[in-house]
DNA sequence: CGGCGCTAATCC
DNA sequence: GGATTAGCGCCG
């Protein structure tokens, strides 16, 4: 899995270009045209810009003093216009250059971080939505439950008006739903007999069809 | 030329 | 191991 061991061309070139830079930028003509992906090297420059004490070259680091200066900057604009760069080089003794890194690696961190807020509220969001459906699902399931036993009751009492009907002579008329009687009428008297058959046509039980038919007789 | 993404190197 | 500094290539 590591591939840290096999020196190919361009692991000497990085040895190369960390180790003699202008033989290295001879070397390699910088638009080479079938070149896909160079490794690079670091170069260890020598100078060290006056921060703490410590080794002999490789040393950077800037200071708590100039990254607090730099924060300052940053805190006031995120870009950096050459002008406020050279500005605070110099107030920090700072290469110039050193400011524009620490900008861009600054930019970097603060665009990473809000993205990480992003996606964090983000998710809380997702999940919160993921609650609710839950929830709404259950209402629904609720609701259908709740639809079935009325669309039962509403089937029982037009049943009820039904054989009523068939022994008075007027049969669908002022039919409402507040208006009926929680105790059936007559059902006692006439029995279940001949229902089945005003209920199921050609095999087809309109019972369990829906509100639809029952309101072609309301 | 400056910014950005990717990455190595280094520090802690 | 994460944070910081910096090099390199590419793009607008």
């Amino acid at each position: 899995m590591t591939s840290s061991m096999n020196l190919g061309v361009d692991d000497q070139m990085e040895l190369i270009s960390e180790y003699y830079p202008e033989f290295y930028a001879k070397m390699v003509p910088q638009q080479g045209e079938a070149k896909p992906r160079r490794r690079r090297r670091k170069k260890s420059k020598g100078d060290d810009g006056g921060g703490g004490g410590g080794g002999g070259f490789k040393k950077r680091k800037l200071s708590e003093e100039q990254v607090s200066m730099l924060e300052l900057s940053f805190g006031d604009e995120h870009k950096l216009e050459s002008e406020r760069k050279d500005r605070l080089a110099s107030e920090l003794g700072l290469d110039p250059r050193q400011v524009a890194v620490w900008f861009q690696n600054r930019r970097a961190r603060w665009k990473s971080k809000k993205l990480e807020e992003q996606y964090s509220k983000l998710k809380m969001e997702h999940d919160s939505t993921v609650v609710e459906k839950c929830r709404l699902e259950t209402e629904v399931l609720k609701l259908k439950e709740q639809l079935c036993d009325a669309e039962k009751d509403i089937q029982r009492l037009l049943l009820e008006r039904c054989t009523d009907g068939v022994s008075s002579n007027s049969p669908s008329t002022s039919f409402s739903v507040e208006a009926m009687d929680p105790v059936p009428p007559f059902l006692g008297e006439f029995g279940m007999d001949g229902i089945e058959n005003i209920f199921h046509f050609s095999g087809i039980n309109y019972v369990n069809q829906g509100l639809e038919w029952a309101n072609l007789y309301i």
